[in-house]
DNA sequence: GTAAAACTTGACGTCGGCGTAAAGGGCAAG
DNA sequence: CTTGCCCTTTACGCCGACGTCAAGTTTTAC
């Protein structure tokens, strides 16, 4: 398919697809007047490249880690940094779950306190 | 306190904590040379300000929900707002799992793939 | 009193992930 | 043939959260 197909498959813009392959993070065969031809598998490519973006991780930390992702070429060194971008998605995933958590309580406390009418207290800060 | 003592206590530099200021983040008494000077309660706002930034809130954000979660001054609106800011949140959460999960499959089968000397799959896209 | 450290405002620099023209080439339909 | 859509490369623009001088003032230490 070319890429217009492709962008309408996965939701992304053309420019964001050609921006990727900048970044090496998808290639593309040539036709012979210079326009790009993807695979079926482009689509799913795409969807894991955004998952990525979505995991906070760099175009460079997903061209370096996208051969291991996608054809299983783990070297110990791939697999080592594969590990810390998962264990640094596990940080992150925490404090957004206590960032959840205190927003609750947030929204629990300002509630009640819409309810009973109480002059805004000055030390609700946790 | 003054900004160097904050910056030290919070982890943030100077330059982001009157980056806050001009943002309507956090407000500071001044001395007569124009200096700031922050009361203690400083402390638990900045680390509040950092977890809604580590959160997705902008600026902008975080400047129009903080009189809610720092006084519990809340309005419907505000409430309807920080409402739909934990949703986000929570549906962000849920990515990232998804994603930390693909991200352990990958690495498993990618490390077994190692152990057994497999060539690179070439199917291996889930 | 003087030197160093900490503070002030102002303003330009950065970086990543694209958006958005601009200027042209390729190709099926009528 | 030409209309119209899809494609190509090049290149500047943007935005947010600061970093980083610069040049001057204030506070602190001896």
């Amino acid at each position: 398919m070319r890429i217009g197909e492709l962008a309408r498959r996965t939701g992304v813009t053309t420019r964001a697809l050609r921006y990727y392959e900048e970044q090496n993070l998808l290639t593309a065969e040539r036709s012979g007047s210079g326009q790009r031809h993807y695979a079926e598998t482009a689509v799913d490519r795409i969807h894991l490249i955004r998952q990525l973006y979505a995991a906070g991780l760099s175009s460079k930390a997903i061209a370096e880690l996208t051969p291991c992702v996608i054809d299983g070429a783990a070297t110990p060194e791939l697999l080592r940094r594969l590990a810390a971008e998962r264990d640094h998605l596990d940080r992150r995933i925490a404090d957004l779950i206590r960032t959840r958590d205190r927003l609750d309580s947030v929204i629990d406390g300002a509630s009640s306190n819409m309810r009973t009418g109480a002059p805004c207290p000055r030390d609700a800060t946790a």
